[in-house]
DNA sequence: GTCTATACTTGGATAGAC
DNA sequence: GTCTATCCAAGTATAGAC
């Protein structure tokens, strides 16, 4: 990533501190992902919306595709430090479902979500893009896992729902419904739909603490 | 949909029975949405899987997005028939879960879900796109609203789930699993996260049956 | 490091022959 | 209705001046 500015060690030049350029490319690609698609983040239109030269998109990355990753990494990151602040903090599942709530409204309004969804979508018709995206797609599989697992273990839930399933259920969720929401334009839904899972939760969690045995008859 | 034929009512001409191009076109659209997404989805990318020229997109559709969205309505047709099929003869939530397994598997095998997901990030990035998809989308929120009403009627879940956003929730997921499933290639996974909400909803119908109480304690 | 200019490629769309 | 040929726009990427 570290691009080692102007000749490490020696004296810096009177020029742009190395990387200014750099974060300015990477902004623009977010926006520009969230704003018109993975077809339409071309070195062109996201040059265009920092007012900088086409040609600085290869000189600082490589390629398009390389600038679009290195945008993905900085969502990716910046939400990340997001999710596990909440995660660190919230003592009960109440909590946990309250705070998710207002991050995931975040996501909605920021378009962060959206940012992944183009690069996932748009990896199919770029070779060998899909296996970066689904590198940095794990950790947000995982930290769904370690968020969903203490929920699990206190109910009998558990029992219908791994914690690895678990996880890939709610990310397979969240991309879902930000699908539908960026399609219509409508986020209520979304949120409306998100708090009826944070019900839900709530509830396995009391029968939890109840010791309600569920699901004798399951024999398939 | 159908152009009426070569001139109605007069005597068919000897060439192609005008409607069989489009088909090989809209077959074509279909399996270049699926393996090389919206973006790979050209008129020539098509042409070239018929062996037809290219100009006959523009001649029969139109223009290409034309041509898409008559792919998309090719296949929701085609998976309407089969999913209202199996809506007709399930007569308990077992056994709708059962046949929803096997046309879900069908689907992941077959891309149909993902050609529909290529069409709403495609849209993104073509204005008016994306209200012909929603349009499109549509019947398949109240199909999953219908099917699912029967299971949150019988139980107390209802209270939790209005039906409208359980239909929302099941195509979100529906989207999220196909989007995971096709950036991993991973299927089984997907497959065993639908299996444990066809668990829930199961053992949520049993439960359903008991009259059980819950959410007494659910007052936020 | 940043710019302008340009080579090269691909794709949408149309014209005109058959 | 179908083809070939072509125009034009937009995109990636590079060269070379500053």
């Amino acid at each position: 990533m570290a691009k080692a500015g102007p000749r490490a060690g020696g004296i810096a030049t009177r020029r742009a501190e190395s990387g200014e350029v750099k974060a300015a490319l990477v902004a623009a690609a977010i926006d520009a992902l969230r704003e018109a698609g993975f077809a339409g983040a071309s070195a062109r239109e996201i040059a265009s919306r920092t007012g900088y030269s086409q040609a600085l998109v290869f000189y600082h990355f490589g390629s398009v595709n390389e600038l679009l990753l290195a945008a993905l990494d900085e969502v990716s990151a910046r939400r990340m430090v997001a999710y596990r602040e909440l995660l660190e903090h919230a003592g009960s599942v109440t909590a946990l479902g309250e705070s998710a709530r207002s991050i995931f409204i975040e996501d909605l309004d920021a378009g962060y979500v959206r940012v992944l969804i183009e690069m996932i979508t748009g990896a199919h018709s770029v070779p060998g893009l899909g296996e970066q995206v689904a590198e940095r797609l794990r950790p947000w599989r995982e930290l769904a896992e370690e968020a969903i697992r203490p929920v699990l273990r206190r109910s009998a839930a558990a029992r219908l729902l791994p914690p690895a399933e678990a996880g890939h259920a709610i990310v397979a969720g969240f991309l879902g419904l930000e699908l539908l929401a960026s399609l219509d334009g409508d986020r209520a839904t979304a949120i409306a739909v998100f708090d009826r899972f944070r019900s839900l939760a709530k509830i396995l969690d009391v029968l939890g603490g109840l010791r309600l045995p569920v699901g004798g008859r399951d024999g398939t």
